[in-house]
DNA sequence: GCCGTTTTCGGCCCGACTGTTTTCAGTCG
């Protein structure tokens, strides 16, 4: 089954039920059993065969139902029932900011507009201001939110998202009513990708704040601007929130507005069970007006009982039970890896010559760093012939005397790719001379998703295949991975004892973070690779430690945090089980 | 539609802002 398509069907369930006037409980459950899905780590086909759907916190016997009768029919009945009640067009048009599924109803039902370019013209000749409850404001909000639409996906990368904000939050910091500020949203929880900058400050004169924010170098049009709260964009196409506390509200109000709007509600859950109201501005027992004190967000934790949540995990996929539990584990840091791999030289298509990384690994305290450069037939890479490869060793080894004294060495590896029949892209005997080997797909990328699966499963089978590298190919907003079934490849990789790469580049960060808990269920290790072709390249290893975390992984579970003889270690036991 | 030792009914997290109203609904996060 697939699961992409299911969860797009329930979504659009959601919103027909919201078009349909249905109890808003009933709507968003669907929405609920979306997120469900979304955070399932184990396979959902397995749930669907052994009748286990309902043990999901958030599907219960109804969507059950419709689920089976999705993995059998393909479709739900009800959902093309509703499908037939409102035009296909109606759906889109609550995709534009500032129109829901109430309005959009109204001016279906009293307008008979029934597709965006319909709704334009509605606009611009003046029936939409005309309509009970309104007005030429709303109709001018509805042009502005048909053009963003266009425009752009509304989603931008980590790497852009984080560039755009660290300028934004030092002018914050740097204004004299400001006391403390910090970025909030998906933003802090490393989200992949984000739809807004969020950020938090607090203040004794908030209106002051507020006015320096709006008028921001950068801001191309002011969204709204109130008393605590303000919404811009920037450059026509990122909207960036600001909201002002007091400093006792700030630990509440950063907890809040970092999210997951999902963690939130757990929390507040857990606060009703014990008694008390969360909100933004504090954790107030019942019958009282004064909110618990609070010095930062660690506080907040501890009045629930609850042990602090790093804002990467806040994503209401166990952490709230874990905290409750005292079972967190303990996060990867950066100054816990002690290797680097996954980088290209001049040998293939990057710019950095070989003793460059060296030179950076010893100017940023790494012990090793695994060179991995294209392999033969991957012309568009300038992958190496073989005798680019025994070339490169030669210097390498040269490389290594050289650096021996500063602690510095360089291991032989290659991303090798994975052939369309799952072989590997070079003879045995120069396979085996590397020092580690990541495999990767970067051709034919439209087999059927049994055939990729079986090509990368035969793949990890060779003795000299390390790591499964970037395992969907997929380059976030820009382009889908290749079908892959995951979890059988997760599985595969720990009968034959490889690893799985978090390609740290900030265009992939794949594989996806979410399936990180099941590879650890399995035992599968797994290696953050920059995949650098620059030297700045390397900085993307922040983003892949940040997903690292996201996958709740720790120093245990991560190859760069081996020596390089312990890495090597694994290498030749990963040899011996697949032999 | 989901959920449950306050359980099979009656709840379901909470608040800011906007635009339209004349006290509030809709949208958003």
């Amino acid at each position: 089954m697939n699961k992409k398509a299911l969860v797009e069907a329930l979504s659009e369930m959601e919103v027909l039920l919201e078009l349909d006037g249905a109890n808003p409980f009933r709507s968003g459950a669907y929405g609920k059993a979306v997120r469900a899905l979304e955070a399932l780590d184990t396979d959902l086909e397995e749930h669907v065969e052994n009748g286990t759907l309902t043990d999901l916190d958030g599907i219960g016997k109804g969507i059950a139902q419709k689920i089976e009768e999705f993995a059998q029919a393909g479709t739900i009945s009800e959902l093309e029932e509703m499908r037939s009640k409102f035009p296909e067009g109606l759906l889109e048009m609550t995709l534009i900011p500032g129109l829901g599924p109430k309005k959009a109803r109204a001016v279906y039902t009293e307008l008979g507009v029934s597709s965006v370019d319909q709704l334009r013209a509605a606009c611009e000749d003046g029936r939409i201001a005309g309509l009970k409850g309104f007005g030429d404001k709303t109709a001018r909000k509805i042009l502005d939110g048909i053009e963003q639409l266009a425009r752009f996906s509304g989603r931008h990368r980590l790497d852009a998202a984080l560039k755009a904000a660290l300028p934004i939050l030092e002018k914050i910091r740097s204004l004299k009513s400001v006391q403390e500020a910090e970025i909030g949203g998906s933003l802090r929880r490393r989200k992949e990708t984000v739809g807004d900058l969020d950020f938090v400050a607090s203040t004794k004169e908030p209106g002051k704040v507020m006015e320096a924010f709006v008028s921001l170098d950068g801001v191309t049009s002011v969204i709204g601007k109130g008393e605590t709260k303000s919404s811009v964009l920037l450059g026509g196409t990122l909207q960036a929130d600001l909201r002002c506390v007091s400093g006792a509200e700030y630990p509440f109000a950063l907890l809040h507005f970092t999210g997951s709007k999902e963690h939130n509600t757990r929390l507040r859950q857990i606060a009703r069970e014990k008694g008390m109201k969360l909100n933004e501005y504090g954790l107030f027992p019942d019958g009282k007006e004064e909110s618990l004190r609070a010095k930062s967000e660690k506080d907040v934790y501890k009045h629930l009982a609850l042990s602090y949540i790093p804002p990467e995990m806040r994503e209401d996929m166990g952490e709230v039970e874990a905290a409750g539990e005292g079972k967190l584990p303990r996060l990867l840091e950066q100054k816990d890896l002690r290797g680097i791999l996954h980088m290209h030289t001049t040998y293939s298509d990057g710019r950095p010559k070989l003793e460059d990384y060296a030179e950076w690994a010893a100017a940023h305290g790494y012990e090793w760093m695994g060179i991995a450069d294209h392999s033969q037939s991957l012309t568009i890479g300038r992958g190496m012939s073989i005798e680019r490869v025994w070339e490169q060793h030669e210097e390498i080894d040269a490389i290594n005397k050289k650096w021996k004294s500063k602690g510095v060495r360089l291991l032989k590896g290659v991303e090798c790719d994975i052939l369309k029949d799952g072989s590997l892209d070079y003879p045995d005997e120069v396979l085996k001379e590397f020092d580690f080997v990541i495999c990767s797909v970067h051709t034919y990328f439209n087999l059927t998703e049994k055939e990729q699966t079986a090509r990368v499963m035969k793949a990890l089978e060779h003795p000299c295949a390390t790591i499964l590298g970037h395992a969907t190919g997929r380059l976030l907003l820009a382009r889908d991975g290749f079908p892959l079934d995951q979890h059988a490849a997760i599985r595969h990789a720990a009968k034959t004892g490889a690893a799985i790469e978090i390609n740290a580049n900030p265009r992939r960060l794949d594989m996806d973070w979410r399936l990180i808990p099941y590879a650890m269920e399995q035992g599968v290790p797994i290696t953050i690779g920059p995949d650098a072709h620059r030297i700045e390249g390397l900085d993307d290893i922040q983003f892949g430690i940040a997903m690292a975390r996201k996958g709740w992984l720790g120093k245990r579970d991560v190859l760069n945090c081996l020596s390089a003889e312990k890495f090597l270690k694994f290498v030749k036991e990963k040899k011996k089980r697949s032999e």
